[in-house]
Order: C-alpha cells, then sequence, then structure tokens
DNA sequence: GTTTTAATATGATTTAGATCATATTTTTGT
DNA sequence: ACAAAAATATGATCTAAATCATATTAAAAC
C-alpha cells in the first residue's frame, strides 16, 4: 500500500449524501491509498481502524477459514463501500477481509470521523441503512442458496450476478474465485463449467468468460 | 391473528431509542396484534405493510424453498424486530416469513409511520444502522460455515447459540426446526442428536434439550 | 374422542461433490 | 530471464449427508 493523491469529493457513498457544509471537513479526513493487485486492504480479525470508499479497481471480501479455504462474500468496484460492518456494537474487528484483485484505489477514513459524520448527517445514515439491509438481503438469500441450490444452480447465480456487476457479459475472474463465490471447490467448478461450455451457455478462454445465454443460465437458478 | 391491546410504550426498539416527544405520535401508530402458535406473522413474497416487535412468545424468521424446504435464519422472541428488511431500497416485498412458535404478542406499525419515525429521529437510525450491522455480520459467518463447517459443527453452533438466546441451557425446539436452523434435514440432526445424547454431551426429552457440556459442544464448533 | 396430520424414529441406498494425485501451464517475484 | 509459486487440467476414489422407505408416536382438528 502506498498514499495516493487526493479526493475529488465526490465519488463515494460519503461525499454523495452528507450536507454540503460537511464536505470541508471530509476534506481534512480522508486520504487516498493505492493498493497493489492481491494486496490486503484489511484483514478479518484485526481492530477496525476506518472505512474504506472503492475508487478504482475491483476487491474481493471474504472470510478465511483456516489456511486453505475461503468464501467470497462479495466483489466491490467503484463507489463500493468496504470495512462497514465494522461499525456494529460488538467489539471492533474486522470480520471479513479484502483484497485487492487488481490495481486498486480507495479513500480511507478514520473510524471515529465517519461516526461522527453519521451522527451529523441523518440523512447519510438513513442511507447507509438502507444499504445494510439490502446487503442482508442479498446475505439470506445467498444462505438459503447455499442450503437448498447444488452447485450447478450456485455457479448459474454467480455468474450472472457477476455479469450484472460488470454490466457486461463479459468479464475476468479466475475459477479458484469463482469457486470460492460459489462456495465450492475449484475442481468441481473446473467440471461444471467445461460442461456450461459443452452447452454452449458459456464461453471461456484463461480467465475471460463470456455469458452466451442468460435464459439458460438463469433455468438452472 | 386479532387485535390485542395498547402498548406499553417502553419495551420496543421504537420506543427505547425515539425522542421521548415522539412517543405521543407512536402511541397513535401502534397497534397489538396476537397470534395463535403456528400462525404466519407475514410471508415472503408479499408487499410489505409495516414492523413489528415482539413482545411475547417465540418467532421463526424464515425462507422458504419450494413447498417442502425451509431455512430458518433466525429465532426471535421478546423485543426483537420483525420485518426491518422491508426497508432496503429495493420494492418493498418482504424476503422471508415469520412464524410464531408459541401464541405470540406484537406491535405492529404501518412502514410509512416508522420511516417518518427513523426520519425524525437521528439516533434511532442509527441505532438500527448498528442492529444492521450486526446481523449482517452474523449472516455472513453463517454463510461461512455453512460452506466450510460440517453438519456437526453446525449443530452444535446452533445448539450453543439457541441456548444464549434462552439464557438458559435448557430449551425446546423440534428437531424439524433444528434442521432448518442448521441447514440440513431432519434424518441428519436426528442421528447427530443420538451421538450427542451418547457422548453425554447433550440430554434430550420429547422436544426438550438440555447443554450438558458446553465446552465439549463448542469443540466442535 | 376419533380421524387427520405432522413429527419422530431408524435402517438401507444413492449420490453429489469433496478429496487425492499428478501433470501442465501461467503468473509473479527476484 | 529464471526459479518458485499459483492456478489450471483431469482422472480416480471416497464419504458425508441426502434421499428413500416404513413404522411409530404425538399433536391438532373436526
Amino acid at each position: 500500500m502506498k498514499k495516493a493523491g487526493a479526493c475529488d469529493l465526490k465519488t463515494c457513498f460519503l461525499c454523495q449524501f452528507c450536507m454540503p457544509e460537511w464536505i470541508t471537513a471530509v476534506s481534512d479526513n480522508k486520504q487516498h491509498l493505492f493498493y497493489k493487485k492481491g494486496e490486503t486492504i484489511f484483514q478479518e480479525g484485526v481492530a477496525v481502524t476506518g472505512i474504506f470508499f472503492l475508487y478504482e479497481g475491483k476487491v474481493k471480501v471474504h472470510k478465511q477459514w483456516g489456511a486453505e479455504k475461503d468464501l467470497i462474500i462479495r466483489f466491490a468496484q467503484k463507489g463500493d463501500i468496504l470495512g462497514h460492518r465494522g461499525l456494529g456494537s460488538g467489539q471492533r474487528l474486522y470480520t471479513v477481509s479484502a483484497t485487492a484483485l487488481e490495481d486498486t484505489t480507495v479513500c480511507f477514513m478514520d473510524i471515529a470521523f465517519f461516526e461522527a459524520s453519521l451522527k451529523v448527517n441523518s440523512a447519510l445514515t438513513f442511507k447507509l441503512m438502507q444499504f445494510y439491509a439490502d446487503e442482508l438481503q442479498e446475505a439470506e438469500r445467498k444462505m438459503r442458496n447455499l442450503v437448498h441450490m447444488d452447485v450447478k444452480g450456485r455457479l448459474a447465480d454467480a455468474l450472472l450476478e457477476i455479469s450484472r456487476m460488470h454490466n457486461s457479459k463479459q468479464f475476468s475472474i479466475s475459477r479458484q474465485d469463482l469457486a470460492s463465490f460459489a462456495g465450492t471447490t475449484y475442481e468441481t467448478i473446473y467440471r461444471i463449467i467445461q460442461e456450461f461450455i459443452q452447452q454452449k451457455l458459456i464461453e471461456a478462454e484463461g480467465k475471460s468468460i463470456t455469458i452466451l445465454q442468460e435464459k439458460k443460465l438463469q433455468k438452472y437458478c
């Protein structure tokens, strides 16, 4: 990680939803940071220092299990918030890790200042609450999928979600990450990907995947 | 469901955290409702009408999958909020169902009035946001458990969580619900329960379960 | 109080998907 | 540019847990 330039004061969640008068204070308390591909932005279990807003790049938010196993909770991109779970009422430890999937620039803000911002900007707090409500719905939907769907369905769902997020039928992701995102192993993903290719539902070349038949993929969900 | 008496204006989340001046308005906008054991309080997929505060009884919050399968997201008891996921920014449909596990009294509040309460009481919104943050952490922890833990571990975790919630080593729950809570089938739960009994980790008589050796159960988690 | 219906008990069978093993290719660090 | 480390490819094997089947018991409903 290294320090990077100043913030444009209009991209992130905070700048968008706080009162205009507050922006000056914001400007004094945020800091751009740059992370190389593969670098850890924050680590599960470590004391919360602040909240991050993603400016450039892609990040995975994941929970580790031992040394080998991993579950990707979500992917984040420009405009997304990272580290917001740190605001809970319990002890202030990050409950997930965040790792840069490509070179990434984030805007970092001290947790105390962010909380002060919330106290002062009730519209901001309300927006953040809505954001949490949405994330909670999604997390619970995923829980159900993990229990009741087979891996093929979860992979189909994962591919469609990643495509929606990238706003494109074509995107890049490693099978390893796909496995961690669908809650399964590399080998199983490898096999099902082969099957989807055979059925001409998707096309793959290296890490690049293209969705050919969205409708048919949807049927597996 | 039938209507029940008035609210004591001090038990629920809303009454506890809103401004005292607001209580009068609250009083005019809430309504006690009574549900018999087994009754549905609200149903996944149906338009959100309001938010519920649990006054008496136990409720399961669950997501259905087809007609047969079910996943219990959480249990709720006195003081807990129900239907709060309805506040998300998307379309206003309940994303989970709530069913009374015993005779239950709730306080119901129209969603529009509750949102007005949030707009006016920023401390309340902040508290609610924290509550969401905690729920999100818990949901994500459960997701990881579903992927990486075996059923024995998830059952141990479930038993300990239910015990913690009841604030007692002894509690009542059907194996069916235990299965839905741990994300598995009745038969599997039945077998592991037998095993735990053999190992003298728990004791069971009908639906009543008593935890004998918390520490050893913990080891499975 | 008897009929339905739902929950429990328990063995037998099946299977999806994890794990293991090993070779090859790609990426990354130095 | 080269060594080391990750990621990929693919078959073989194993196993935890789902499904099926059927009997019994308990709880609700009429």
